[in-house]
DNA sequence: ACACATTTTTAGACAAGTCTAAATTTTGTT
DNA sequence: AACAAAATTTAGACTTGTCTAAAAATGTGT
């Protein structure tokens, strides 16, 4: 019952391409991602398919079965954790922590993870911003941030709004900011506070009223 | 010119099996502390033997050649390293320890064993009194310790003495007592502080007088 | 020193994971 | 709807590390 590397890794990777879409991942995606063949991940997703781990239909792409993405989290679990160790205990740098973490991640001790977890005192979120989950696979409710807050560079996503009139939803609307959508805070403007984002690839322009209503995934 | 997790274990199993006897290291012997048998042994060791990390010759056993015993000591490094990280600092027990340290041991990153050499404050002895080599490979001197001082069940061996009489040069070759004798501390009396020691196979009884002068590794 | 037991090596096979090349299915474009 | 391009799968082969069974070398006792 217990996972290869190489299996992990299969894992991992459908989980992170299938948050993207949610049409099943394709062949070429994951090979690409694993710096594999077509062919090779056609021959692993048929045997993580016969080990239930995923949902596979020739030509169809793939998605995880709750037994693969309870193991795909739980290696995110690791890989942050090992992430926080890293930079806050051994003073490792942003760019030098990741090839680290992505071998400790497949270290298979659920013992040493939650000492870990409890060493580090139970972070809620990687310097990244990326939510660790709890050790049943539970995420922590992301962490929310106004749009007027956000810093000017970062990739976000839509979460709320504080403001319900029906004139904002319908400009909301309009401009293509819905629920859970995609974005990158590209620019500030000081004198006005009004703000610039890249939409569905357009620039977007909203006034401070706007941004100040709009709850944004930090 | 990297080593797979398979390679450096057997190389590690070499290591310690030369330190046991000068002779080389019998096929049987390995096949049983890496827990396969004795074809898949010879089977790598012949790669091993390509890579130039052993000597060997048929039917003769094999031994390290320097940059395989380099490769093992780094292990030795590392294993060590990370025990003391899981004692110390997460709270495991010594009987939890070992299994998860045979896993780390093997993550690739000399950055990462040097951060945690620092941050565990350049360790020279694990907790089970096993010696630490630095990065060059170097162990540190082993440390001594008078034989009237060390714990009764202890194995240790001969590494010096302070009295330098002919009288007490000769008793101790009598008795077989050589620089680098290794024995097991069986019993210590405490009405006149005498020990008993197996050495040999044989048990052997010495005076406080004896003990007090005779250094011996901890 | 001879015969037998033990150790070690060879030969051939297998599972995991990968590759190339060829075949098949799907998709996109007229 | 038909056909070409792109994506995907199959077929066959290779590497790593392992195994069993058989052959060869070494060691041991009398």
């Amino acid at each position: 019952m217990s996972q290869s590397f190489t299996e992990e890794n299969y894992l991992k990777q459908i989980y992170k391409l299938s948050k993207k879409s949610d049409k099943g991942v394709s062949t070429n995606a994951l090979a690409e991602r694993l710096d594999t063949k077509a062919s090779s991940v056609t021959d692993m997703i048929k045997k993580l398919a016969a080990k239930k781990l995923v949902n596979y239909q020739k030509y169809q792409g793939v998605s995880l079965t709750r037994k693969g993405q309870k193991i795909a989290v739980d290696i995110i679990r690791k890989h942050r954790l090992w992430e926080v160790f890293l930079l806050e205990h051994l003073g490792f740098g942003w760019d030098e922590v990741h090839e680290v973490a992505e071998e400790l991640e497949h270290i298979k001790s659920s013992t040493l993870v939650d000492r870990l977890d409890k060493f580090l005192g139970h972070p809620k979120y990687d310097p990244h911003g990326g939510p660790i989950p709890d050790s049943e696979g539970n995420f922590p409710a992301p962490a929310r941030v106004k749009l007027d807050e956000l810093e000017v560079g970062k990739q976000s996503n839509v979460m709320g709004i504080t403001e319900h009139s029906e004139s904002f939803l319908n400009y909301l609307k309009k401009v293509g900011l819905n629920l859970g959508a995609q974005f990158k805070l590209t620019e500030r403007h000081d004198f006005d506070r009004s703000v610039e984002i890249e939409l569905n690839g357009k620039n977007v322009q909203l006034s401070h009223d706007v941004a100040k209503n709009l709850f944004v995934a930090y």
